[in-house]
Order: C-alpha cells, then sequence, then structure tokens
DNA sequence: GCAAAAGTGTTAACTGTACACCCATGA
DNA sequence: TCATGGGTGTACAGTTAACACTTTTGC
C-alpha cells in the first residue's frame, strides 16, 4: 500500500445515495447536519465530501462511503454529475457551508453515486461534521439540502432501471432470504404490486437463487423457504443483463 | 439577455460526443489538435473545453456544441464524469495542455455529453485550438486523446441502450427519410442486421411515422416512399419510453 | 378454528422471429 | 433484361398477465 499525501479538491465533491431495504420498505441513509435554527427537512443530506486530490473519483465514493457505513467492497455506481448554478441556493445550504469549507464560495460540482447495501451488514456512524447517519423512508423524504433531493429521485429512477435489466437487488438482501421478501424488495422499488405466482416463476428461471433446505421459524403462518442467491450464475448474468424482466 | 461576465473554471471541462449518421454508416464529430510530431491518432480528440463558472453544465455543453458545430437546441444527454487520474498521463496530451491551458499541470474532471445531428443540417469549424472538427466512422476509432476513447465507447454504449427505448434516433435523420434508411441507421448503431419485415412492422406500430405523398427518384429500383417523424405522437411517447422494442 | 402468508398451474393474448417472393425503376 | 432495393404475410415459439385454492403454522 502506497501513502500518498492527500489533498481536498475544493472545486468538486462526491455524494452517495445508499439504498437499504428493511424487509418492507426501501431506505436511504442520510446524514443531519449541525443546527443552525432550521426545520428538520433541510438539515437532511446526502452523505458527501470533497474529494482527494490523489484519488479516482469511485476510490473517492468509495472511501466517503466507507467512512460514513463502515462497508466496503459494494456495489456501486455513478449516477452522474450535478452541477446547476441553484444547487447551492437555499440561505441556510450557504451558511452552513460558511462553517465547514474553508473556501465556501466556491462554485462546486458535485459526482453522484448510489449503492445497495444490506442495513444488517451496515453500521452507519456519523462522519465529522454530522451529526447523524440514519436510515429514512425514501418515499417520506420530500426535501433534502442543496439539489441532493434532485440526486435521490436520479438515484431512484436509475435503480428502478437497473432492477429489471440486472439482477442487482441481492446487495440488498441478507444472505438468506425467502421468495417473499425478495418480492416485497422489488415491490418497494418499483411501487407497485406484483403478481405472487408471475413474480415467482420468473426469478426462479433466472437461475440465481439456490432453495436451502432452511424454513422460517416463529411465524404464524406456512413458513417459507429460505433461498441463498447463486454467485456464479449472477456473475455471468450480470455481464449480459436480461432482456424479458419487465414487470 | 442578461450578460455576465464569463470566467474559465480550470478544473472542470465538458466533452462532447457528437453522433451523426450519412445514410450509410455511424459518425461522430472530431477535432484535430495542433500537432506536436505524434501519429495522427492521438492527435484526434472530442470536441470539449474548460466550462465556465457562470453557466451550468448543461449549457457549457451547448455552447461547446454551438461553437463547434453551430448547432443550437440539439437533443443532448450526460453520460458522466470522467475524473480519473491517469487520464491525462499519455506524452503527448500534457505537452499539448502545456500549450493551451494556463494551469496545465490542474486535475481536471470532465463531464461528458452526447448529443445526435443530422449531418446535413451541421456546419462543423474548427475552434480556437483545433486545426479541424471533421466526421469520422466511429467503428474506425481505435484511439483518442486521453480517456476520450473510452468516454466514445460509453456513449455508444449509452446510445446503443437508448435507441431501443426511446425514439431518440431521428434526431440523426433528415427531415425526410424511406424506411430503409431509418433500417440502416438501427443497424450501424446497434452494429448488426435487422430483418426488414419485423423492422417495418414494429417502427410503423409506435406510430411515430406519418407516411408522405413523396417518393425517391432517380434511384435504380423501386422508388422508396419518404415518411415524415410525427413529432406530437413523438413527444407522448418519449416520455413513457417503450419497454418491447428489442431488436 | 381462524388469521396470515406460502405455495402451486392453466389459459388467452401478445410479441418475437424466421422466412420468400413479386414490384418498380435506371442502366 | 438485369440488378437493385422496396414492399408485403404467415406460422411457430416464447412471454406476459390474469386468476383461486390448498397448506402450514401460531395464537
Amino acid at each position: 500500500m502506497i501513502k500518498k499525501k492527500q489533498q481536498l479538491n475544493p472545486y468538486i465533491s462526491v455524494d452517495c445515495v445508499i439504498f437499504g431495504f428493511d424487509s418492507d420498505r426501501l431506505k436511504v441513509l442520510l446524514i443531519e447536519r449541525e443546527d443552525h435554527s432550521l426545520n428538520t427537512e433541510s438539515t437532511l443530506a446526502l452523505p458527501g465530501d470533497l474529494i482527494n486530490n490523489e484519488e479516482n473519483l469511485n476510490e473517492s465514493a468509495n472511501r466517503v462511503l466507507k467512512e460514513l457505513t463502515g462497508l466496503k467492497n459494494i456495489y456501486l455506481k455513478q449516477i452522474g454529475a450535478f452541477g446547476d448554478l441553484n444547487r447551492i441556493s437555499k440561505k441556510d445550504d450557504k451558511a452552513w457551508l460558511q462553517t465547514v469549507r474553508t473556501n465556501p464560495e466556491a462554485r462546486v460540482i458535485t459526482i453522484a453515486y448510489y449503492s445497495l447495501v444490506k442495513i444488517s451488514d451496515s453500521n452507519p456512524k456519523a462522519s465529522s461534521f454530522a451529526t447523524s447517519a440514519k436510515w429514512y423512508n425514501v418515499e417520506e423524504i420530500k426535501a433534502l439540502a442543496f439539489d441532493h433531493y434532485d440526486i435521490l429521485r436520479a438515484a431512484l429512477s436509475q435503480l428502478r432501471n437497473e432492477i429489471i435489466h440486472q439482477p442487482v437487488g441481492f446487495n440488498l438482501m441478507p444472505k438468506m432470504f425467502t421468495l417473499g421478501q425478495l418480492q416485497k424488495m422489488y415491490e418497494a422499488i418499483l411501487n407497485k404490486k406484483l403478481d405472487k405466482r408471475n413474480f415467482r416463476r420468473k426469478i426462479l428461471k433466472l437461475n440465481i437463487l439456490d432453495a436451502t433446505q432452511e424454513k422460517e421459524t416463529g411465524v404464524s403462518h406456512k413458513p417459507a423457504q429460505y433461498f441463498v442467491f447463486n454467485k456464479k450464475n449472477y456473475n455471468s448474468l450480470a455481464d449480459t443483463g436480461f432482456n424479458n424482466f419487465g414487470f
């Protein structure tokens, strides 16, 4: 491992839209910034920070992600660059930048990434300028700091597109899961009900799920079989994608 | 129109992948830089330049596009940000930057856009540091300056994905065109042969083409009917996209 | 026994794909 | 008359979408 002198680039940041799934709803990891007597909504922001000049963009995103969730080697994908002039137009945002940046007036372009993590494996902890890092229901978010709400919507749109073309959703699931839980994840992401029989048939035909011998316990209904996900078949499928998965 | 003082941002550029179609092959607009006794391949680059601090990113892309092709109000879509440290690693590229940039050692992140233009309507002209701006066959490009080859491949990949989900290809076609010409465009973009009868059936079912009364003249075969493209139906389709257009 | 989610097949409509011949024109 | 690309229909296979009942468990 080579250590390099790291220098913040004051003009370019990365922001991460970190999705999780709690077996019921789609979640996103947000931080609270120090309060400047604002309402809660505008204190919430995507985790993100300035990049270092000696790291690649995806390394920056991975670093920020690791600093904020303790996770590494996570599915991580670029959404795009956001650099409109009015992205730093809210009074509260400007005031906040004064307190944390050495060059608060600089025009900052942000490169947004999204990632999918297992909530159970993650251990979000607040970083320097964040007073908390917590999971929020995506559907309940109506406003965020800067242009982060736009970024969140773009990430969601890209995730919805990706989930029906690539088997990426497993990054959100625990190691063992039932088909019902998996279906709930698709429903939460796509925000619509799916037919149980059709869902099971389609997802099993992809050949990326292996049935285990284990079953749910302690549930007051017929216990469901647990499945694990077959990494080998997943990888070959992830390369090509699948055409016919239009829910 | 409000005039603002424009100031170059030395850390962020836009690069444009401008696709055209010459009724046979997919083309891309490239510039030649001043020669530093290099081979031709590495003198070729995507048109692009530093952004101004007082314009939005897509305004920057539109400005560069207009400066280089004379076109405005063009289909233009962001591909993403490219900022790997080794994007400025070639000796020739470093030497060239010394001659055109006031801060040639700066780490520059580029935001890439792609656009689709009618070659017949465009009037590419070389800008300040370009000695030429010409159309090249996409399939013949094997190397470009900086990381521009990567950007070109990413643009092509995105275009291929988009062309089967959105009726965007008409941006490449002249006002009137035959179905044969349209099919050739799809074949050029997707780089594969399509079945004529199936293509015609599918594309007509989209309801975005209006037949005209005019026919080809001066061709030594049965003259083809000209079609124009129905903007109204196109727009409503462009919003929703289409699911089933998998060639 | 009842509430709750698991698990299971069939049918009809639609979509994709493969495939071959005649037509109108210029040379 | 020949070479060239335009224009047309059908049949088979695969996929989507809609739909209802029985099973197993905890309480």
